[in-house]
RNA sequence: GGCCCGGUCGUCUAACGGCUAGGACGCAGGAUUUUCAUUCCUGUAAUCGGGGUUCGAUUCCCCGUCGGGCUGCCA
């Protein structure tokens, strides 16, 4: 029985956007389930692409989402190095490997001549391929003696390494997800292999580096199937058992044509990016999940969900939970269209799961900023709690605190115009002055005997609690919106309380 | 254009070839509440089209159509 070995192998061309990190999530879960090894590979054979921090962010996303690699670059493991830059001894033996055996070979065409047949095809509606039917047209080591080979090598000629395909072959190749997938070989290129910088291209590297760190299973983006005959036939080519394979549908835009994209993040005020990222070059910011407050285990749950389905009806799963149901069977087969609105709905499930605890270390931050200054202290603290239990089932994310309870820490500035102007009538200041008295012989000041005097005052006086009770809430909080206002009448306490009501008197009459 | 992969409510999706096609988000209405929010209830809305196979197709096959991906010395 072979070990369950799988690899998240990003590029690092910039931030790690929600598609991969779904990605490195399925494989994960997958990894776990089986007792097997989730590995991180990082792919940076272009250099030309490569960005600084790129790696670094790239594993903090992995590590605040909670997908942990055991194995890999920076997580150390017995079949390193794993990032292939480091490895290019590796592949230059197996590229020559294929040269020697004949199934590769040298290409001298030059970067101007391909585009310039590209060109040429295309003003005559067709599409240049370099493959079978043309191959022997072309300025590759197939046209040229050995001698003439050699001598360019040795004079340093830049080249690239082709794979040779051969046509004509029916190919019936297998996924986990989607059955059976037929390609015939003559519609297939033949792919460089190895770049003219000597590094390879990701079709090589990819498969020499999975067979080499024994992964048994390659989960990965749709956008690799029209490659996966191609690595079959490297498989072949090297005489070696192919890992089974696996295609993830796209993400798609919430809206319009196409796979989610940086942009759609900006255009939808939404993030596309799990953590915050500052482009090196233009100093552009892009919005992550966690800086606006979204919870680790919401976004991983959001993520799971689009494209896979536990085959029952729940919908809010832990980590642990989504681990023990995962199942390959049960991912779609098409593209799921990412929908912000249902994203919000699963940080909201679980951050309303969290203990009191749990929310007041997310929230004291929010209102340390608020107030400029650090909260500490037990009394404060305290209070915070007791508000806390007023406001908690509103919150969707720590910052909502403030939106929902800044009127326990600071009295209004202004009151809402629209509100004021449809409550607040010509008597509301008589009977406010009136409630004032009521309030000063309350003993002891508790939401229950304030709620017991005022509703008798207000009975007696044979008025509607709506004329006497929204009033008192203005000029409290400033709007028509809140908790149970006699609890906050509790909190706030007497004094605050008559100094409010005495200040929106005097303001609004 | 070529190659490959898909198509169930607006969105995410469920339905061994056999029900009034189920759930969730959203939206609308209602209940609760002094208010807002939460919560609860109700409603809303779908099998891309055409052929075939079958007693019976959302489901299997073919064609069309639409959508997506790839088509680089990018990954």
């Amino acid at each position: 029985m072979q070990d369950f070995r799988v690899r998240f192998a990003p590029s690092p061309t910039g931030p790690l956007h929600i598609g991969g990190v779904r990605t490195a999530l399925y494989n994960y879960l997958l990894a776990k389930k089986n007792k097997g090894k989730f590995i991180l590979r990082i792919e940076d054979t272009d250099q030309k692409r490569f960005v600084p921090g790129a790696i670094e962010y790239i594993k903090e996303a992995l590590e605040w989402a909670g997908i942990v690699p055991d194995e890999g670059y920076g997580y150390g493991g017995e079949y390193g190095p794993y990032r292939q830059s480091e490895r290019t001894e590796i592949y230059r033996k197996y590229v020559n490997r294929l040269l020697d055996e004949g199934k590769a070979y040298y290409a001298f065409d030059t970067p101007e001549e391909l585009d310039r047949l590209r060109k040429e095809y295309e003003a005559r509606g067709e599409t240049f391929m370099y493959d079978h039917s043309v191959r022997d047209k072309l300025n590759n080591s197939l046209n040229l003696s050995e001698k003439e080979t050699q001598e360019r090598l040795r004079a340093g000629v830049p080249h690239t390494v082709r794979f040779k395909i051969e046509p004509g072959r029916e190919l019936v190749m297998h996924d986990l997800i989607r059955g059976e997938i037929k390609v015939n070989t003559s519609t297939l290129d033949d792919k460089v292999l190895m770049k003219s910088d000597g590094l390879p291209t990701y079709h090589l590297a990819n498969i020499v580096d999975d067979r080499l760190m024994k992964i048994s299973h390659v989960i990965r983006g749709e956008e690799w199937l029209p490659s996966l005959a191609l690595h079959h036939l490297l498989y072949e080519a090297f005489g070696w058992e192919p890992p089974k394979f696996a295609h993830l549908p796209l993400i798609l835009k919430p809206k319009g044509k196409g796979k989610l994209s940086k942009r759609d993040g900006e255009l939808g005020g939404f993030p596309v990016f799990p953590l915050e990222w500052k482009n090196p070059d233009t100093g552009e910011t892009y919005s992550g999940y966690r800086e606006e407050g979204y919870l680790p285990q919401a976004f991983v749950n959001m993520l799971a969900m689009l494209g896979w389905n536990p085959g029952d009806e729940r919908e809010i799963f832990t980590l642990e939970e989504l681990i023990e149901a995962f199942d390959l069977s049960r991912v779609n087969k098409s593209g799921a269209r990412f929908d912000p609105e249902k994203a919000k709905w699963f940080q909201q499930q679980h951050f309303q799961r969290l203990t009191d605890d749990e929310m007041l270390d997310m929230i004291y931050p929010v209102l340390s900023e608020k107030l400029g200054f650090r909260v500490e202290g037990k009394a404060l603290k305290d209070y915070t709690e007791k508000v806390l239990q007023l406001v908690r089932e509103r919150l969707v994310f720590p910052r909502d605190f403030w939106t929902w309870a800044s009127y326990f820490y600071v009295a209004p500035r202004e009151y809402n115009p629209k509100t004021v102007k449809k409550r607040w009538k010509e008597n509301t200041g008589e009977i406010l002055k009136e409630i004032t008295e009521v309030l000063q012989q309350t003993e002891p000041w508790e939401a229950r005997t304030i709620k017991e005097n005022i509703s008798a005052w207000i009975t007696q006086k044979e008025l509607s609690f709506g004329k006497v009770l929204q009033p008192l809430r203005i000029a409290l909080t400033g709007d028509l919106k809140g908790p149970d206002l006699f609890e906050m009448m509790e909190l706030l306490g007497k004094d605050e309380t008559h100094k409010r009501i005495q200040k929106a008197v005097e303001v609004l009459e």
